[in-house]
DNA sequence: ATCTTATATCGCAAATATACGATAAGCAAT
DNA sequence: ATTGCTTATCGTATATTTGCGATATAAGAT
């Protein structure tokens, strides 16, 4: 039992749950904020801001950068990491979508 | 170790996050179209077309339950579950304002 | 009262996620 | 070559999620 049935769903569910599988950590959302926060790519210092430790935070890190949320250039020490803005924004659009499209169909439901 | 700590995340991080995590998973995506597709209640039926036991499918709806994205009136046999488009909205407005906040104020990103 | 049907809950097994400390890896400067 | 700094990865403990079958519950039908 306990087998994964996630690749038994559409494409589209399971890539907009796997996006939200992706910022449904505090963590995570912090990162991101941290990221957007500056006009830069930022190295480091993140862990300084979460009340995490440095293993915990490159962690949450690698998850984003797997989701493709994220950029980062891994070189020696000094990593620098920053939002991938088009991904971002095609996950964006496709949760809107979902949205959208439920709305319009359920005007008027019964409860 | 493995303490939960996510509590020490601000209250928009948390909130934020917990609804992500209702809709990080494909079959809460799907259990969200199939209520949205029907101009009422569904009661049932959901179980036929997703790819899932019923009992996993009730876990599926309390979680969406719990986390206030639908509604429903469990009367006896035949609950109605509906979505509960208010708290789908906040949470739909609550995103987009995360997301266009770091996008303004990160247009000339590095990388 | 009993049967049927629909749904929820319980109990359990397996998988995943969270978190940390310890350690490795990478490079810059000495 | 060694030291120091930063970040990644490994190993491990615990918590949470996922999933199912079995059972309970609730109400309508017989």
């Amino acid at each position: 039992m306990a087998f994964n049935k996630k690749e038994e769903f559409n494409p589209k569910e399971q890539s907009l749950a796997a996006f939200a599988k992706a910022i449904s950590h505090p963590a995570r959302i912090a990162i991101l904020n941290v990221l957007a926060k500056r006009n830069e790519c930022i190295c480091g210092d993140i862990v300084e801001l979460l009340p995490l430790a440095q293993s915990t935070v490159s962690q949450h890190l690698k998850e984003l950068k797997n989701a493709g949320l994220i950029d980062g250039n891994i070189d020696g020490p000094r990593s620098c990491y920053c939002i991938n803005w088009k991904a971002f924004e095609k996950f964006n659009t496709e949760f809107n979508s979902l949205f959208t499209t439920l709305k319009v169909k359920n005007e008027k439901a019964c409860c």
